[in-house]
RNA sequence: GCGGAUGUGGUGAAAUUGGUAUACACGCCAGACUUAGGAUCUGGUGCCGCAAGGCGUGGAGGUUCAAGUCCUCUCAUCCGCACCA
């Protein structure tokens, strides 16, 4: 009987894709599992980290399987992207193809691992079918208000006359002609996610329990919400004049109004309007302006070296001490980020501190420590008690805060305000391989919406790609049209859809299923039966942007009328990475192993099994030649004793009390062994422990003879090990039990139950020696047998203390 | 700097509620079978010690009859964010 995994596998494979196995059910009555795995990009082989990822994934879907779910686990390619283009540019070769034959491959390295997703629901998607639907729902938010179009600083490659991607930029250089790249004001089309960062954030506490601490925090932190004070600084006269009455003031933001009374100077960021307007109406020197585009160009690494900054020789008054104040530009403080302003107060905060010794500017404290003396060395930015504060001196600093906003709001000079981090989603991409945007520009209607019987807006088929320019925007004729609302002749809008968009709503689309494929991206009946998504699994590197992009697509499609729920994902977890040699596996490091030569030598359900058992999912593997030899080692051993086990088509009936030790010993490791997988595939995910379970059993099995409790044993471990390696399983049920053992299985308490057990026994918490005795043995009977055994330990000593703990052991404590 | 995690044998790791630390596997050592073994099977393997025994979960304290697990402090490593006003 020997092991050969190509016939057994490939046979089971067959069998699968004959059967249509894995296609879930369309009877909404049934008890329903949605299991999803980050899905991949195609870029043409798979890699270790894929492996791992969908051996989770597959083990869950097969589990609730077994278990009479209606599971859905499909799959799908998220074939738009860069690496697509790249490849064309570089092979010279049409993307499309590119793509579509690396999925072809994937598809059939996915049959060759035995996983279980569902054929029906497979798309990619750049699919014009997927398209065509996106396009629809990207109408509907424009005409909802939730995208909008705006200039925005964008990097800029004036060689390549091109849009480059924040990845495209190596150290300030174009990543393909090293040319340093200049930040270029465009168009560019946003969704407001940013109108949804409260709910983003406040629904965060819906999925604790659910999702990994990691994660929520990491959402919470790009979210950044902050409260503080917004109030105006208004320039004085001579400044006002200065700047030709344009301005009369500007706004700030402060986390910090306790620290109002410490205000020195106030600084803006150097592309801050009044800046910009000053710099145009030649109201600076050369020199400053020169400085100012020093600060412009300076990377935001390089920004962060060291503070600089320049006066404007302008000046504010300050709200309340009505004291003229100076006005900077300073290259900490940031465009994007509340107003471009800031309340300078050197005293209080390590920023405004630096920058004022650097500059020379006034520091002022209005902080105390509670106790000893006014800081003046450095930044006191703890809690204390105000002074030089006005009628506020005496306040414990973080108290006062309150009451200095609602004094700034009583008098109407500011407002309590909430900022955060958290930016409009820019989504438009100069670039071929996308889906593209579906507006037309109207000379005479403006920015009008396609409509929507005429999606989908594809990809013409012969554009040039080269790296250079839009090749939608440099096609003949392909953005030339009619408007849609008044006829004319018209272009089409000719930017591409980032790909996160696609990713934010493919597990929809997942939902829909033969019936109604073509005709709708899902039905609401559909969503509903099967959202949200009971397990999630996926890398971590995913933490921020696509699940941040996928719950608001969630909330917006609610928002919508699509859907009723508010969150996309119940579960998730978040695999580690694969190592080799301690390092993630990346081929230019040359430490990758390749699924398909580990499935060549060993097949597929050693790998999986290897990688499941391993480390738990959520920690990193290190990949280990040696211990692959090892699952495979165990694989064969369990094919290959399963000689022992004689064919039938319900589980034996065996009579425990009748057992050797032996046998009752084995019985017991298998049924602990499946205890072990309801907790694993249900609750802990640790298949590692699972997996050392049935080894425990088998190794206990090999130490008796008894056919029916090898038979038994066969019965539950092959169901309860088939969601991991499923070929053998599926081959060895097939041989014995016509696989019918492939279900629920009873757990028989009997089997635990023995008349004698062993405890531990220990002197003052040491453990000493341990005890057989009789399970109904009274606790007196214990502490007898515990003290003649230990009685060793006893001699001389005052025994103070006995403790019995049932089925555990027994602790003497002594003295002397 | 802020936030999140992780520290257990030579290695990957177990220990579900505070209750016999190191299950399972890799590696290593020995033996068996063999012309041979990088195959297979059997046994051994935390550290110190001849032994009795002692010591052991990053470190230092604490709570407890009992701590890998709870509390306080601390060190190290990894990850994320970072001049966010």
């Amino acid at each position: 009987m020997d092991y050969n995994f190509k016939i057994i596998e490939k046979t089971w494979q067959d069998f699968w894709a004959k059967n249509d196995s894995f296609e879930p059910s369309e009877d909404f009555t049934k008890k329903k599992k949605y299991i999803l795995s980050m899905f991949p990009f195609p870029s043409g082989r798979l890699h270790m980290g894929h492996v791992r990822n969908y051996s989770i994934s597959d083990a869950l879907a097969r589990y609730y399987r077994q278990q009479n779910f209606n599971v859905l686990h499909p799959i799908g390619f998220d074939s738009f992207g860069m690496p697509a283009e790249n490849a064309a540019i570089k092979n010279n070769a049409d993307p499309k193809e590119w793509t579509y034959n690396n999925i072809d491959y994937m598809r059939g390295e996915f049959k060759a691992l035995g996983f279980s997703f569902s054929k029906n629901r497979e798309f990619a998607t750049s699919d014009e079918l997927y398209t065509k639907f996106e396009q629809g729902f990207i109408i509907d938010m424009y005409e909802k208000g939730l995208m909008y179009s705006q200039k925005g600083l964008l990097n800029w490659c004036p060689n390549d006359q091109t849009v480059l991607a924040n990845e495209q930029v190596i150290d300030g250089c174009c990543w393909r002609c090293d040319t340093p790249i200049v930040k270029k004001d465009m168009n560019q089309y946003y969704f407001k996610i940013s109108e949804y960062s409260d709910e983003l954030l406040d629904s965060l506490k819906n999925l604790e329990g659910g999702w990994p601490k990691q994660v929520l925090t990491m959402q919470e932190n790009w979210i950044g919400k902050s409260n503080g004070l917004a109030f105006d600084l208004f320039f004085g006269s001579a400044s006002k004049e200065k700047l030709n009455n344009t301005f009369d003031s500007f706004d700030v933001f402060t986390t910090r109004p306790d620290t109002i009374y410490g205000v020195t100077y106030t600084a803006l960021a150097p592309e801050h309007k009044i800046v910009t307007y000053m710099i145009e109406n030649s109201l600076l020197s050369d020199e400053v302006v020169a400085k100012i585009d020093a600060m412009k160009k300076t990377s935001s690494i390089d920004r962060q070296k060291e503070k600089s900054g320049v006066a404007l020789n302008i000046s504010v008054i300050h709200p309340l001490t009505k004291k003229e104040i100076p006005v900077w530009v300073a290259n900490f403080v940031l465009m994007d980020y509340g107003s471009g302003a800031v309340m300078a107060v050197p005293a209080h905060d390590e920023r405004d501190f630096d920058f004022a010794k650097k500059y020379n500017l006034n520091i002022k404290s209005v902080i105390k420590p509670f106790a000893g003396d006014v800081k003046v060395d450095s930044a006191f930015t703890e809690v204390g008690e105000l002074f030089n504060s006005g009628s506020f001196d005496g306040q414990n600093s973080q108290e006062s805060q309150k009451e200095i906003i609602k004094y700034f709001e009583d008098s109407k000079m500011g407002q309590k305000t909430t900022n955060y981090k958290l930016k409009d989603w820019g989504v438009s991409r100069q670039r071929y391989w996308g889906a593209p945007i579906p507006f037309v520009h109207c000379d005479s209607c403006g920015l009008v919406m396609e409509k929507k019987e005429n999606l989908p807006i594809a990809l013409p088929k012969d554009a040039e790609i080269t790296g250079e320019g839009n090749p939608l925007e440099r096609h003949p004729t392909w953005k030339y049209c009619k408007c849609p609302k008044c006829s004319k002749d018209a272009t089409r809008e000719t930017d591409t859809m980032d790909t996160f968009v696609e990713s934010s709503w493919y597990f929809l689309r997942f939902c829909a299923s033969e019936s109604n494929w073509k005709d709708e991206a899902f039905s609401k009946e559909q969503i509903s039966y099967w959202m949200g998504v009971d397990q999630y699994i996926g890398g971590i590197e995913h933490a921020i942007l696509h699940l941040l992009y996928a719950r608001f697509f969630t909330k917006v499609f609610r928002d919508l009328g699509y859907l009723d729920f508010d969150e996309p994902f119940d579960n998730l977890l978040t695999q580690g990475m694969v190592l080799k040699d301690g390092a993630k596996m990346s081929k230019s490091k040359g430490n990758t192993v390749d699924p398909d030569a580990i499935i060549e030598k060993y097949g597929a359900d050693t790998a999986r099994l290897f990688i499941l058992f391993a480390a738990p999912p959520t920690q990193e593997l290190e990949w280990n030649d040696n211990a692959v030899e090892g699952a495979y080692r165990f694989i064969k051993r369990f094919y290959e004793r399963s000689v022992n086990v004689v064919k039938c088509n319900t589980i034996p009936k065996i009579e425990h009390s009748t057992l050797s030790k032996e046998e009752k010993f084995a019985r017991v490791k298998v049924y602990e062994a499946l205890v072990r997988a309801n907790d694993v595939y249900n609750e802990r995910h640790t298949f590692n422990t699972l997996i050392a379970g049935v080894m425990e059993a088998l190794n206990a099995l090999n130490l008796q003879q008894n056919s029916d409790v090898w038979s038994e044993a066969y019965w539950i471990l092959s169901s309860i090990m088939e969601p991991i390696i499923p070929h053998v399983c599926y081959e060895i049920s097939s041989n014995y039990f016509g696989l019918a053992n492939l279900k629920p299985q009873v757990v028989l308490d009997e089997v635990f139950v023995c008349d004698s057990m062993m405890l531990g026994v220990s002197i003052n918490g040491k453990r000493r020696t341990e005890i057989e005795v009789s399970t109904d043995a009274s606790n007196e009977e214990i502490i007898t047998l515990a003290k003649e055994a230990a009685s060793k330990w006893l001699e001389d000593k005052a025994i103070v203390k006995e403790i019995v703990v049932p089925k555990k052991l027994v602790n003497i404590v002594v003295k002397g």
